[in-house]
DNA sequence: TTCGTAAAAGCAAATTCTTTGCATTAATAG
DNA sequence: CTATTAATGCAAAGAATTTGCTTTTACGAA
């Protein structure tokens, strides 16, 4: 009822000790080895049977620090998700915004409605913190800035970010949360429209 | 790893018997008394201190009834949450169909932002059986229904139910889940053009 | 370097939740 | 009314969670 709970790194620290040259203190190792084990064992079974005991020995801590770090499954799962869906490149460059958001668009839509990617959302949302949420939907409207200036400097008009936001990015996002996977056409009507309609 | 589980009701039966004339069975006087402990606990404590046994002792029933048939608390949350975000009512008649629009998304808005609101839409979300995430969009698009219709009869041009989904639905929904409570002037928006871009 | 301090981790016992087999009760069909 | 099937109660066994206390580790200061 009373979690320490500092989340993510605990303080990356100067280190400024002998060993302990590389990552980081204490901290930063048992993290980085509890989202490994973490990652491992959501690969190899069922996200069901995955138990902070069982986290715990793979990643060779005892379950009360992960229990005292994160408080409970759902947070650590949260976390853990939120690493895995920063994206890890630019949107690809495919000669127009359109054509960008067109292409980033699928991207999102294919990899957010596989199965691992809906597990990774629903861990975010069913957490309480919804920082971990926040930093997400952050994520995606970088993406989409980096598009949105990359059009501009090509001398091209592009709509708002907020504008993708809610007409493009709310929309797939909508429909693979409450059942539909949003099919391919769909997704670039959403496009076509935000992109028609730019003022 | 194996539950039975019905879900919901599980055979609300033709009851031929002496006593049991009014609600169902067996089975749905129990769902009815566990929804209710539910709904009680939920509002006189923290989500988080909600358990099954906590659950089970005010229902009057033993856990492992309430394991047999939900499975884990999870699914049973979300089943309760999917009960009480049915509507109640249908879309106030404010005389247009942009006004009956806008008058429910503000208040469609307000309600899901609200603090139960959240917890309830994250309650359907985090659970696994996606069965209760598309109950609950079909509610919505129901509501939406009855407003398209309403507005036909009265000889207006309306969206399509799926364009309103997209537009406006799909926007609020996902502000508030991840992270932002959209403003009244914002709903306003997002109908308005919505409206205005009808075909 | 060495020492002191504070935060984090280990350990283990106590508690609480979850699962399961078996007995019992209740609802339905015949 | 009786047989059958499904659902619940009960209680023991198994896991997970919490907690107090000890030990380790990282870092700052002397």
């Amino acid at each position: 009822m009373n979690h320490p709970v500092s989340k993510g790194e605990s303080r990356v620290a100067g280190m400024t000790a002998k060993e302990n040259l590389r990552p980081g203190g204490r901290s930063a190792r048992v993290q980085a080895s509890v989202h490994k084990a973490v990652r491992e064992l959501m690969a190899e079974m069922s996200r069901a049977d995955v138990t902070i005991p069982l986290i715990a020995g793979k990643a060779g801590v005892t379950p009360s620090t992960i229990y005292r770090r994160w408080g409970d499954l759902q947070e650590l799962l949260a976390d853990v998700a939120v690493d895995r869906l920063r994206p890890d490149m630019q949107p690809i460059d495919a000669g127009s915004g359109k054509a960008d958001l067109e292409t980033w668009a699928e991207q999102y839509a294919e990899e957010m409605s596989s199965g691992p990617g809906r597990e990774m959302i629903r861990d975010v949302l069913a957490a309480q913190a919804g920082a971990n949420a926040c930093k997400c939907s952050e994520y995606t409207r970088q993406q989409i800035d980096v598009i949105a200036e990359r059009a501009r400097a090509r001398g091209e008009t592009f709509p708002d970010v907020e504008r993708v936001m809610d007409q493009v990015v709310a929309p797939i996002m909508y429909r693979i949360l409450f059942g539909d996977v949003p099919a391919t056409k769909r997704v670039r009507d959403l496009v076509a429209r935000v992109i028609s309609t730019t003022d």
